[in-house]
DNA sequence: AGCACGCCGACT
DNA sequence: GTCGGCGTGCTC
């Protein structure tokens, strides 16, 4: 007797191993399909990862119970690039495989779109009650717009059951969807017409198609990158081909849409977080059904199971919101550049301001690096000047000069962008006065200030001592963490600058839904005015008025302990600094700093990112750190500081090896989130590969043994923040 | 993650 | 006496 088939099972729970089931024979099942099985007294839906598996001794297989279809959710190079993301992200594949499904496959609805009537007026003699005044303004919507659908209805703000009403009357039935009548052509508009330099760009992409190839395109703010996008799609996708654009969620907006749908109609579909249920539902049918779409989507877009996907690009490459910040923690660029390969497609990286891993592997040979250096429209790159704050009264955080050169622009009739710089802020004290800072007395690296015990403490060895109120070296009062008391920029600016509008640009400022466009609006419109704001203000947006931009406080970043703040600064200076002299005239960028004559600054003003990319690589390359060697994180979270301190105790043992580096255990610097005590061990290693075989090994130990209760842990590959 | 089983506190 | 708190253990 032949044993029975048998199939391995992923479910969708936090469980690092798949369940095993016997397959009736009625069906034939085959990997990334869809079936419902009995797990313990509950009925899930899975998704089948291999069949004809060797059967586990000593226990019983349930059978499955069913399929949801015939065809599998998951194409075979989907499953295969989720089974390597889980095994590199050290994430559990049933998670992993369920994060590729929309939310109605991943709950075990049907895999098809719910038939979407189209609703027509019929001729007949029944009225409606007078005071049925929901009825006859959906009777009247039906009647102006015959043909319009149910979705569209219930968008606006009427009930299928209010539908069904008038159906059951007899006033309205559903019939013939109305003729579509696009706006633009399906295929667009031919190609942009392209500046010599970005011709030149251009003829330095890919050729062919068919076959992996990374490039790193590295073009300054305003060059047009976008543009080179659309030229390179326009010119080598075919018309029955799949095309992937990953873009920062910040960066898609109505005004980016509209620029494609102009260049490829409706071939243009979006993914992001905004989307509900049906309507991911319809975009992940026609990506699985192989559909010719230019998918426009962020992070999560790059898991969607294309059958025909010819070319991915990813653009604001260097944007730390690829970076998935928990549960499954990936990259999305990066897992774009796998998916290449797997692919055997073109993958095209974009930035002002490349991720120093990208730029690695371009000066590795690895990606082909393209320059384009000329901003678009013989607009001309800012100007940009530090000025020293040292030992200098500041209003609010701006120093005389600072408001100087506001009031000169706001004079000539322009306006500026005074930019809070947030980000990067870490607890490291300084002294206002001679700009000391403490350092570790055994470690390269400043000590971090920790409010809690006083304390201040090195991040890479034990190292710790009493906190002081004054600077150790000069005495001054003047010494507190870098970053603060910028709070009241926006009140001091009102009140100095009485006569122009002062408007702030933040999350609290721009809660409300499309308050950001009204605000855009208003700032466009070319009157006077002082932008005040953060990160926000950094990205994507075209102030062609503003000709001044000053950086309250460029320290932030500068002394973090986290090793990635001085990228990040500098990536967001030079972002926020493409803000200024967009339009006809020129732009002028005022840095205020205590640190002057910091290299890396300086190195900012003569406004060249691969001389600043090279030198904080080769700070990157002495300090052994990304993209160097590989970094995990491993963190541990539990009600007592002791209690996550005492379990990467004993962790750390069992994760040093020859050619593995243990840093820790040390508590967050956000030591306790919600009454929860953190901490953390990071792991390093010149071989990817050793490293994520030991993680293997301490997730597979850590699963088997049993914690005290309410103690958490979770690893982190290629984590963005270390503190 | 769910869901059940199990063993201790304030209620009809 | 029981309803229900959430601790621990299991799911092919």
């Amino acid at each position: 007797m032949t044993p029975p088939a048998t199939a391995r099972i992923a479910l969708n729970r936090p469980l690092r191993r798949l369940f095993d089931y016997t397959i009736p024979d009625r069906l034939n099942l085959q990997p990334g399909q869809r079936v419902k099985v009995p797990f313990g007294r509950q009925t899930l839906t899975g998704l089948v990862v291999e069949t004809g598996v060797e059967p586990p001794t000593g226990i019983t297989l349930k059978p499955v119970s069913g399929v949801q279809e015939e065809w599998p959710a998951l194409p075979e190079n989907t499953l295969r690039l989720l089974s390597w993301a889980s095994d590199y992200y050290q994430h559990p594949l049933g998670e992993c495989l369920f994060t590729a499904l929309p939310p109605a496959l991943r709950r075990g609805r049907p895999a098809h779109e719910k038939a979407d009537e189209h609703w027509h007026r019929q001729k007949t003699d029944i009225t409606l009650a007078a005071n049925a005044h929901k009825l006859k303004a959906l009777l009247e919507a039906i009647t102006e717009k015959p043909g319009i659908s149910s979705s569209d209805l219930v968008q606006q703000g009427f009930t299928r059951a209010q539908l069904r009403n008038l159906e059951g009357k007899g006033l309205i039935a559903a019939g013939e969807a109305p003729k579509t009548s696009t706006t633009v052509s399906p295929q667009g508009l031919p190609a942009p017409r392209l500046s010599d330099a970005q011709r030149e760009a251009a003829s330095k992409l890919p050729e062919q198609t068919g076959q992996f190839s990374a490039s790193l395109l590295y073009g300054i703010t305003g060059s047009g990158k976008t543009e080179l996008y659309l030229h390179y799609l326009k010119e080598h996708l075919q018309s029955d081909e799949q095309a992937l654009v990953l873009v920062p969620e910040i960066n898609l907006t109505p005004q980016t849409l509209a620029r494609f749908r102009r260049y490829f109609g409706d071939r243009i579909v979006v993914w992001h977080s905004a989307l509900n249920d049906g309507q991911r539902l319809r975009t992940w049918l026609k990506i699985r059904n192989g559909e010719p779409v230019i998918l426009i989507g962020t992070r999560s877009a790059v898991l969607l199971p294309f059958t025909n996907l010819r070319c991915i690009v990813v653009d604001e490459e260097h944007d730390s919101s690829y970076k998935q910040g928990e549960g499954f923690r990936y990259s999305g660029r990066d897992v774009a550049v796998y998916r290449a390969h797997l692919n055997q497609c073109p993958v095209i990286l974009g930035s002002a301001t490349p991720s120093l891993e990208s730029w690695h592997n371009a000066r590795q040979g690895k990606y082909q690096l393209i320059a384009l250096e000329e901003r678009a429209n013989n607009a001309q790159p800012p100007e940009l000047t530090l000025l020293d704050i040292r030992s200098r009264p500041l209003e609010a955080g701006l120093a005389r000069p600072a408001l100087n050169a506001i009031s000169d622009t706001l004079a000539r009739g322009e306006q500026a962008l005074v930019f809070v710089n947030r980000r990067g802020y870490s607890p490291v004290m300084m002294c206002f006065d001679c700009g000391h800072l403490e350092e570790c007395p055994h470690c390269d690296t400043r000590l971090t200030y920790h409010r809690r015990d006083r304390a201040m403490r090195c991040h890479h060895c034990d190292h710790q001592q009493a906190a002081t109120s004054a600077c150790p070296k000069c005495q001054s009062e003047n010494y507190k963490p870098v970053g603060q008391g910028t709070e009241r920029t926006e009140d001091t600016l009102a009140e100095t600058f009485p006569e122009t509008p002062v408007v702030r640009v933040d999350r609290d400022s721009t809660q409300r839904k499309g308050s950001i466009q009204g605000i855009l609006d208003k700032v466009n419109s070319g009157k006077p005015c002082i932008l005040v704001g953060t990160q926000m203000l950094a990205k994507g947006h075209d102030f062609p008025k503003v000709t001044l931009v000053v950086v309250v406080n460029a320290d932030g970043g500068l002394f973090s302990v986290d090793f990635r703040a001085p990228e990040q600064m500098i990536q967001t200076l030079l972002q926020v600094s493409g803000r200024a002299g967009r339009g006809d005239k020129p732009g002028k960028v005022l840095i205020q700093t205590c640190h002057s004559d910091h290299p890396l600054l300086n190195a900012l003003c003569r406004g060249d990112y691969p001389t600043i990319a090279d030198q904080l690589m080769a700070e990157r390359e002495s300090g052994q750190l990304p993209p160097f060697r590989a970094m995990a994180v491993l963190r541990a979270e539990a009600d007592t500081m002791q209690a996550s301190l005492q379990l990467l105790d004993t962790i750390k043992p069992m994760a040093q090896t020859p050619g593995v580096e243990v840093w820790g255990p040390l508590p967050a610097v956000i030591a306790r989130k919600a009454n929860r005590h953190r901490a953390q061990l990071i792991l390093c290693s010149n071989h990817r590969k050793q490293l994520n075989r030991q993680l293997t090994y301490l997730c597979h130990h850590l699963d088997q043994s049993k914690l005290p209760g309410g103690t958490r842990w979770m690893v982190d590959v290629d984590p963005q923040e270390t503190g």
